[in-house]
DNA sequence: CACAAAGTTCGATGATCGTCGTATCATGTG
DNA sequence: CACATGATACGACGATCATCGAACTTTGTG
């Protein structure tokens, strides 16, 4: 059973906000949305488990926040946010912009 | 233990994003954000049951989207549109607009 | 081929979630 | 006071979640 990335169309809300309130995944986002060049997975997130960050990653891609493709033996990621952005205009910068200006 | 409702620089980001991945907390929300007069909360979503609204409000009350008081029999609801906006600035607009705009 | 590096898969665990029904409380009204 | 109304409290239920470790797969390199 393979997960099908849901198509720009088919991004649901509840999903992709589900996914944004964890702080780790928002994190991995908000690294990814920094710069353009794609990153293996393991150079996220060093402090958590491999597993536990296949697990976020998963979770990222169905929501249809992030592409994924291999090279070599690592695993590139990319931000959706060409998708994400037509179907939610506004809400992935706003989240973004949201936790860098709420610093406490 | 009561909740104390969160101060406008405590609430949390992640907290407000799990309080709005749920749909029917965020039909509450759209409802709260439509029309600027106080409802009491059993005038939403009458499809679940009394004791889940009051799950849901609570959830929107701790995470410091919606505040509430009581006026006689019933509790009214509002929302707390200034302080999530002065916080997150543009992102409870951009979500609701992202309902509004992504109708499959 | 042997080995290393990067991810995935597979339980498992403890926590939290959404929903419910029933009992209860508070407030207003006859 | 008796009763109705609106909401909360208290389990309880199955589901999902974030996290982990151990085993496994895939890919590249000596």
């Amino acid at each position: 059973m393979s997960f099908e990335p849901p198509a720009r169309d088919q991004i649901d809300l509840s999903a992709v906000l589900h996914a944004l309130s964890d702080p780790q995944r928002r994190g991995i986002v908000a690294e990814l949305a920094a710069s353009d060049t794609p990153r293996p997975c393991g150079s996220f997130a060093p402090e958590i488990t491999k597993s536990t960050r296949t697990h976020h990653f998963r979770v990222l891609r169905e929501a249809g926040l992030v592409e994924q493709w291999k090279e070599g033996t690592s695993k590139m990621s990319r931000l959706r946010r060409d998708d994400i952005d037509a179907r939610f205009p506004g809400l992935l910068d706003s989240v973004l912009s949201s936790e860098a200006f709420a610093q406490v």
